[in-house]
DNA sequence: TTTTGTGAAATGATTCACAGCC
DNA sequence: GGCTGTGAATCATTTCACAAAA
């Protein structure tokens, strides 16, 4: 494969690798071997093998990979040896809920503002920030040296958003509204939809009542993860 | 393509279609192209063909496809034509803040029983419904029949919760938990991962940084999806 | 003339299978 | 003996290009 290009499936693939190390390096589990990452993971050997090839070549022929340096590889391929400062785009409830969430925990992200065009949440406490108006954001996004935002609005106003953080400078965008957002080249997008997953999950019952009751259909792209299609 | 056989991929790319054809149903455009369709989903004209014609022939030459006629041949394959009961597992803020959002405004998918293992949540009103202790969910899973659950619990109990509901027979996971989930066969899991998404932003960004600075690297599965929930 | 539906080609991803190293 | 890394084969998906339909 060419060097410095690695395919979109495996990027999908590089958080799973990392929880999973995560869980073997709590467990003092050190070596590992491909076969047993294949365990944790869910992801097949063959294909973790290739996956860390690409990454430049990590184990030990005959021993297997070292956890802690196998995570430090990954960690430091997707960009988790710096903390990155993100946006937030609305703050309903679900802004609100990602607030909270676990994965800002890890202090690898940090929400650096949270902006709102609602005048009823504009003013909200939000930690040590606060909720403020759209017209605060292309000075805050460039101060703040912000590219990833998270786009958790209504749908109505996504686009808006969108379009307000991508001329401000944001090149990487997580949009939980229910649309699909366009955006310039060199923007990346990654979209959650509570309604598209929800479905692929009817098809997958429905299918199961329809066709014959083989148990073995499998739908889904096998992504663990969102998206994709191709997932993900 | 052999019949009853619907490619992972294309599954994952009907509910774009759907989206973006309730767009223009709402807009009386009818009938569409692909190419039309193409422009408002961001997908490929050539794939939008493709995967269309797995569900039969719905086009007229020259003409286009019929948007409602479209819409309702889709909805009825993912399995909207009728309303499925959902199981919630896992009671915190993200769990309250699926329970508010638009997914479940259209009907097809209801909140049907909420489940906690935190006493302090235990007996809460939910809606019409109350937050329910694990030691009641497998006579509720069959008494209401419900087949897909969706997971919002802490990382460390979103596996209990998962064996749990598939003993009692749910065999469609929505998992918001950031873990692997082990399953059997027969059981479709997708994973909603806030930390993965947002890594695979970050090594967007990363590449970006540290490659030149080509504007055009694409990284990414390429999905455009969208997805979820608004913030009402 | 416009646009579908689809063989055929191209591209991409996964698995196999084994040489080489520990 | 065990396990990695990788060329070759397989499998899946996307795109091209055009014949047939309206």
């Amino acid at each position: 494969m060419k060097p410095g290009r690695i395919s979109p499936s495996t990027v999908a693939r590089l958080p799973i690798y990392i929880k999973g190390l995560q869980v073997l390096a709590r467990a003092g589990e050190s070596p590992v071997s491909s076969e047993r990452l294949a365990q944790v993971t869910g992801v097949g050997a063959p294909r973790i093998r290739r996956d860390l090839s690409y990454l430049g070549a990590l184990g030990t022929p005959g021993v297997g990979y070292d956890v802690k340096e196998l995570l430090g590889v990954i960690s430091r391929c997707v960009g988790l040896s710096r903390s990155w400062p993100v946006a937030l785009a609305g703050y309903g409830s679900l802004g609100a809920a990602l607030t909270v969430y676990g994965g800002f925990a890890d202090r690898n992200f940090q929400v650096a503002a949270v902006f709102d065009s609602d005048p009823r949440r504009i003013g909200l406490k939000v930690g040590d920030l606060e909720v403020l108006p759209p017209a605060r954001l292309p000075a805050i996004i460039k101060e703040k040296e912000i590219s990833i935002a998270i786009i958790a609005s209504q749908a109505d106003s996504a686009q808006y958003w969108a379009d307000m953080l991508v001329k401000a400078g944001v090149t990487s965008l997580l949009n939980f509204a229910p649309v699909t957002l366009r955006v310039p080249r060199g923007v990346e997008v990654r979209s959650v939809d509570l309604t598209s997953e929800i479905q692929m999950l009817s098809f997958h019952e429905t299918m199961k009542r329809t066709n014959g009751t083989s148990g073995s259909l499998h739908i889904g792209d096998g992504r663990h993860l969102s998206d994709s299609m191709g997932d993900k």
